[in-house]
DNA sequence: ATTAGATTTAGAATTATTCTAAATCTTGTT
DNA sequence: AACAAGATTTAGAATAATTCTAAATCTAAT
């Protein structure tokens, strides 16, 4: 079935963006902070009220092995995601819990840094900075 | 009410370190990998079987304030405890799970970095590289 | 129209963590 | 030693985040 396979495979790529999986990355893609599970979910509803749960958190996972988009975890609580997927860094407020995206080009250099120490195979590196934001911060 | 118990040492009881609060501490000290808060409890019951999962996340909580412990979180499931507390990174493995501790000096000089780039008054820098360890990587 | 396979749905189940209220322990005072 | 105030522990309930289940629905290829 050689020749099914390709025609199958076009057609799949296309339609493996279901309509729930397309509003799911729109609300991503649309968010301005980096939304939880349940925050997409809400969003979510309001463009297609019959959306469940369970189909976010597929969503979400089939959206994030597709690199489309990202998952973020940090010491307490959910999950966030984010749709944008290139490599960058991210900043924690301890005061106001605000996630801020940056980018430190530094990084590069030190994956194969710490790929040399670790004698790990890289696949990514994350980098999180934990601190005052400028409204937070006192002094 | 007869004191079945013999009380603490005094530094111990100085620095309010109860007995369960000791027996979490050690048993994270003592654990080759990172444990869970659920291996905690199962592992503090041998040395204190009337402990309680509550008082493990209290004490968790307590050791991590008081700065004796680090929590560690990444990606998928419960948060991981670390008896190491100077500075340090992690390599995760995506093929068997395994967590290893090292640590880069340029990430001192990575934190001003950070938090000149963010305004961020910084508090600590986190780092952890995701591949393959040297046992699953298949090269 | 039929079938196979993938996806969605609602809700149950599971996992991780926190909360609650009563019991117990510690510490300081008498 | 007795006593009260305050901290800690306990068991279990409650909550939050996420995954699972099984039936219904959709899609693509016959």
């Amino acid at each position: 079935m050689a020749a099914h396979r390709k025609a199958h495979d076009a057609a799949a790529r296309k339609t493996n963006l279901t309509r729930q999986r397309e509003v799911v990355l729109e609300v991503v893609t649309d968010a301005e902070h980096h939304p939880t599970a349940a925050e997409v979910f809400e969003q979510a509803k309001k463009r297609l009220p019959t959306i469940s749960y369970a189909t976010v958190y597929n969503s979400l996972r089939y959206l994030k092995d597709a690199g489309l988009i990202l998952e973020i975890t940090f010491g307490n609580g959910a999950s966030r995601y984010d749709s944008e997927t290139s490599r960058h860094d991210h900043a924690v407020c301890t005061g106001c819990g605000k996630l801020v995206d940056f980018d430190l080009t530094e990084t590069v250099e030190l994956m194969r840094a710490a790929a040399r120490r670790t004698h790990f195979k890289p696949a990514s590196i994350h980098l999180t900075l934990v601190g005052l934001c400028p409204d937070c911060r006192s002094d």
